[in-house]
DNA sequence: TTCCTTGTCGCCCGG
DNA sequence: CGACAAGGAA
């Protein structure tokens, strides 16, 4: 008992031997969350409080689900193959498979993911002539999405205008649509298992007396339906219910644009008669000077629960900000200055790169790729999005469930079996007049009927296909029957015979090998658990995982890790923070916890860099730097200066704002140099940020004429854009 | 049916 | 700029 315990730190250890109780634990970056929540586990087994059988954890990721299953490994030498540990998708999904009929759904019914939920929306939409112009499909599935993680049927939508009136009436034929298909979207998942659970009484009974102790990781990112289930499940309402340990963390709540809502932590207080509440505030990954700029950053933000972060080490290097003049130089810094971290002895792997989109990676890849510098991107295109790997999948799931009409759209003629656009038309047309899946309209046509003639070879071809692989497949392993199905489908030989096909066959075969692994790894090793394992899991590239790389990624993709050094690029208005913030509820709220994660991803050193001018959808932006530069206190921050500026040009300025440690460094260059007539041809160029008694900050975007005719129009970050006299207008460099 | 041109549109994330 | 969808020509 006392081993377990061993090494906490007293909040934490408080934590970890709570007794039956609910109770919140506002766990900082970098506190030991983790470890508090698995060390709990691990606690109310050994101590006999607890069975596995009665524990539920869930978390947000299945990384995060993996590590928590690998970490309690270590704890105990107990078989967590069977435990209910895993993500909200997860663990519904379970539920609904253990309970097909009760939840009315095919046993086979198929997840989709948002690649699958968007065409099948544009397919609706095409059968029932909607027009895609009037109502973008990607603003329709937000909708169904949204209104589904409210916990809203269409049938309980409240229409004010015609807009939102046809959006609800196509969420009512989408459901439908679903259902005839015997698909399930993400949301569904969830919304599914919520009225599982609130329409039969029995089973949720016997899962309240099951699940005596649920724990929650990131309970900041849960939606309300995800609260909503979390309750039922709980037994809110019972005569007892279970003792929730919800782990989160207010500041570092990001994604409340997808619906996340961190007023759930303040519901969950009151709901479950919360009376403990446990912050965890010493911080064991960054040094201090990290940690005082995250805390000063964070402190900008309003109605917080109110927490700060500290260190017992020392307070480490200040943190370094850079200043290019386009993105292409600020990757050129980077580059260099990985080069020279590398050669002090800091692995790459141990390195971040991070930005605020995605768009922002291709310049820096550019850099990284001319210096030769292995680096590896998250969140590009995962294993089971692939194409290869869909139609494969697509094969599969038909195998199950024949109904699909996605999955048998994808592959019906791929590879090429002769099925044009004509026939398929014509097979859809009669699939819509029968009001049935293009499954059964195609097997109806192939029967022992009168129309046989019509009918084209390929369709017949392809229904036998699919009939002859599900007999074949009945009774070998899964890996198998994938082997099987993507030899027999002609996807190897179609791959096999393309020019750069090579790739795409490694991925098929790089399938099987997944099959594998997963029968190792589970308990279920059914097709039909393996597509699930598919839909839900993206799925990382697990190629060069180990090898040293950089890694680059989003801000978002980088919560929870952490490194020696991190790099954050793009620290410009209008990128960092979003520009689509500013007409957000609460959205600069949001960018700057964002920001708030960002720092608090290093250990050792932070570089902040930004550009005066930057490419973007291609066409050149100017903006000014970030104002999370300036939350930071001026002398947590070192101004590192471009190496081929000649200190002496009046030209010179290394930052936007002469900072403390700038004045006292380089006091000569600076002060003693007010920018001279001579030199404003140079200096007031575009990109240059300035200021004016009236209009406030601007950026330089656009100049004309010459001597005292010249002027320059310049955007304003409030006062919007102008022409001004350079004569009259009184600007000032900054 | 395939291939190539033209046009449109774009944020961040996860299951 | 670049990914991707739609439409025309071979």
């Amino acid at each position: 008992m006392t081993s377990l315990l061993t090494g906490l730190n007293p909040e934490q250890a408080e934590a970890v031997t709570l007794p039956y109780q609910s109770a919140l634990i506002l766990a900082g970056a970098g506190s030991g969350k983790t470890r508090v929540l698995t060390t709990r586990i691990a606690y109310l087994i050994q101590s006999g409080q607890a069975s596995p059988n009665s524990l539920l954890a869930v978390t947000f990721t299945n990384k995060a689900a993996r590590e928590m299953v690998a970490r309690l490994g270590t704890l105990l030498p107990i078989n967590t193959r069977g435990m209910w540990i895993g993500t909200f998708h997860g663990l519904c999904n379970r539920m609904l498979r253990a309970h097909y009929q009760e939840a009315r759904l095919p046993q086979a019914f198929q997840i989709i993911d948002i690649g699958d939920q968007q065409s099948f929306i544009k397919r609706l939409m095409k059968a029932l002539a909607i027009d895609e112009k009037a109502y973008p499909p990607r603003q329709i599935q937000w909708f169904i999405n949204n209104a589904k993680e409210e916990g809203l049927r269409a049938s309980q939508l409240e229409a004010h205008d015609t807009f939102s009136r046809k959006m609800g009436e196509f969420y009512h034929v989408y459901e439908e649509r679903c259902m005839q298909e015997g698909i399930v979207d993400f949301a569904e998942l969830l919304l599914r298992c919520y009225e599982l659970l609130l329409q039969h009484e029995a089973l949720r009974r016997h899962y309240c007396d099951r699940f005596r102790y649920i724990l929650i990781d990131e309970f900041q990112d849960t939606n309300r339906l995800q609260y909503k289930w979390l309750k039922l499940l709980a037994g809110i309402g019972l005569s007892q219910h279970a003792a929730v340990f919800a782990v989160g963390d207010d500041d570092q709540s990001i994604y409340a644009f997808r619906g996340a809502h961190a007023g759930n932590m303040k519901e969950f207080e009151r709901d479950f008669a919360v009376q403990k509440i446990i912050k965890l505030e010493q911080n064991y990954r960054s040094h201090g000077n990290i940690l005082d700029a995250a805390n000063a950053l964070i402190d900008n933000n309003q109605g917080r629960l109110g927490k700060n972060l500290w260190t017992a080490e020392g307070s480490g290097e200040l943190i370094r900000v850079y200043n290019a003049a386009t993105d292409f130089e600020e990757a050129a810094f980077i580059v260099e200055e990985v080069k020279a971290l590398q050669a002090e002895g800091v692995s790459l792997s141990e390195i971040a790169l991070l930005y605020r989109s995605n768009a922002q990676s291709r310049v820096l890849e550019h850099s990284l790729f001319n210096a030769s510098l292995s680096y590896r991107v998250y969140g590009g295109m995962r294993f089971f999005e692939r194409l290869e790997i869909k139609h494969a999948l697509a094969y599969l799931r038909l195998m199950v469930q024949p109904e699909d009409d996605i999955s048998l759209l994808r592959i019906i003629n791929f590879p090429t079996r002769g099925i044009g656009s004509r026939s398929l038309e014509q097979l859809q047309d009669d699939a819509k007049q029968l009001g049935m899946s293009l499954w059964v309209t195609a097997l109806q046509k192939c029967g022992p009927g009168l129309e046989q003639a019509k009918v084209q070879k390929g369709v017949t071809g392809f229904v036998a296909l699919i009939k002859s692989m599900q007999q074949a497949c009945r009774d070998l392993p899964l890996p198998e029957i994938i082997r099987y199905v993507i030899a027999q489908s002609g996807l190897v030989a179609h791959y096999a015979a393309e020019r750069e096909g090579a790739e795409r066959l490694d991925n098929l075969n790089e399938l099987i090998n997944a099959a594998v692994s997963f029968v190792h790894e589970s308990e279920d090793d059914s097709l039909i658990s393996f597509l699930s394992h598919a839909s839900l899991e993206g799925g990382e590239l697990q190629a060069d995982q180990h090898q040293k790389a950089l890694q680059l990624m989003t801000v978002h993709a980088a919560k929870g890790l952490e490194f020696h050094s991190v790099f954050l690029s793009g620290l410009e208005e209008g990128l960092f923070p979003h520009e689509n913030s500013r007409s957000e509820a609460n959205g600069l709220e949001e960018e700057r916890r964002l920001m708030y994660v960002a720092t608090t991803r290093a250990r050792r050193r932070l570089y902040l860099s930004f550009s005066q001018s930057r490419m973007l959808h291609g066409q050149t932006h100017y903006n000014v730097p970030s104002r999370f530069i300036q939350e930071i206190p001026d002398h947590l921050l070192k101004w590192l200066q471009p190496k081929h500026q000649s200190v002496s040009n009046a030209d010179f300025s290394s930052g936007w704002r002469p900072t403390a440690s700038q004045l006292s460094g380089v006091s000569n260059a600076f002060s003693s140099n007010p920018v001279s007539n001579a030199s404003k041809q140079i200096t007031w160029k575009i990109g240059r940020t300035v200021s004016h008694g009236t209009f406030g900050t601007g950026v330089i975007t656009n100049c004309e004429g010459q001597g005292k005719d010249l002027r320059v129009q310049v955007r304003f970050n409030r006062a919007g854009t102008k022409w001004l006299l350079l004569e009259y207008a009184n600007l000032t460099l900054l």
